[in-house]
DNA sequence: TCCCGTTTCAAACAAGCGTTTAATTGTACG
DNA sequence: CGTACAATTAAACGCTTGTTTGAAACGGGA
């Protein structure tokens, strides 16, 4: 049966989600994969059935944890507040810590898994949608039910954008963290991801307590006065 | 030389840009571009050189507008101010609502082209490198330079990163519109994405207004171990 | 030892890719 | 008309892709 180390299959999973995470899954081959496995190329087929069978693979192989992971967590802050609406801060680190650690732990990926993850909303969004949508659906449906408890005055559909835009603003830097370089300096890269993603809870915490846009009239005030332009031309 | 309706170089634009921003750059072959034109192969070869060469072509098209539309909205909002600092709602709106704007006129592309902006920063992560880093580096500094003087509590290199989640927030739903639905339910998508991102500009405005992260203390770690005590602040 | 299922291997497969060629058509101007 | 240049075309180029094949090597149980 499978070795326990299972060096070929282990040693191309390693190998996909280094070069899927660099350059995408699209443009890597299973030459390419196989050559830096040092395996041979039929073993991809073998071990996996297809290179779509791959992919799913070196996927699940990381969000099925994270997805639990942003569970339990959940669960804990919701039993650790009793029957009361958990602190917002709480659920947003809850949702944002196991990528951070996700991107500690060299055991889990490390930060080479960082920036697949980057990717799953985009190049690897056919699988996604395919395979994992259920499981993360679950996961949002969770969060999106607890804030609706902790903000009872922002309406459903307010929360299930401020989600998105959540996981935008996690799965952005992440992804793109040599493109950031290049277009905001040095120093976004020189403090590492968690950091970064550290700080993303506050602004996600206000970002949520933002009062809810009213539907009917455009703007109602923000937390500021707001004088000066009218809204003018693009 | 070139008419100006162009019809070949132009329908090559077109069915590029409508086949990128379904599937991507790497999975759209020449031939699935030429027939969705209905021209010939060659076609592309002799317009632009070579596939990259329509790749830049394709997103410089939508992008120098936009960026444009960035900066002289960012010029007219400080020109109103007088020499005082802006209202931070204003600058946020400079950035945000040229995207919507793309989104609802036909004419610049619609719809389509907000999928297409939404793979920039992944899939299409290489051209825009070569191509327009430095042109969005551009407006992303005048940007940070305004937002320093609005908050001048905030450490710069917060600033860009709060630029950053703003540019994910803003970026992924765009680009995962469909994937939303699957995600969060139809009432995500049946409306549309120009109601969403007007919805970002309160979450953003918010998120920059939260204080600042203190360098030193660092937060206990992990969701385990920590009193859910709301932290006090806005 | 032999056997048999599992795993590895080199080689080849058809299909699709971006690109190039060389010939043809279209079109404006002297 | 005829010439010159721009644009289009069908066909082929060489190469890479994912996948399959059939044989070889491995590894414990009888």
């Amino acid at each position: 049966m499978t070795n326990l180390l299972d060096s070929t299959r282990e040693r191309i999973l390693a190998a996909a989600e280094e070069l899927f995470a660099r350059t995408g899954v699209a443009t890597t081959s299973l030459r390419a994969i196989t050559a830096l496995a040092r395996v041979n190329l039929a073993a991809v087929n073998y071990h996996f059935g297809s290179k779509d069978g791959l992919v799913e693979a070196v996927y699940r192989r990381r969000l099925e944890p994270l997805n639990r992971a942003r569970l339990s967590n959940l669960e804990k802050v919701e039993a650790a507040a009793g029957g009361a609406p958990p602190a917002l801060e709480d659920v947003m680190e809850a949702f944002i810590v196991p990528v951070v650690k996700l991107g500690q732990d060299p055991a889990q990926g490390g930060p080479t898994v960082m920036r697949l993850l980057g990717q799953t909303h985009t190049e690897a969004a056919g699988y996604f949608r395919t395979y994992f949508a259920g499981e993360y659906r679950e996961v949002l449906e969770r969060y999106q039910d607890v804030l609706a408890r902790i903000l009872p005055d922002l309406p459903p559909e307010q929360i299930k954008n401020r989600l998105a835009f959540l996981v935008g603003a996690m799965t952005y830097p992440i992804a793109e963290r040599q493109l950031l370089e290049l277009l905001t300096g040095e120093e976004v890269c020189r403090q590492d991801i968690d950091t970064m993603m550290k700080q993303l809870v506050p602004f996600a915490v206000a970002g949520f307590r933002a009062p809810p846009v009213s539907s009917r009239r455009k703007r109602a005030s923000s937390t500021r006065k707001k004088s000066s332009s009218t809204r003018s031309r693009q």
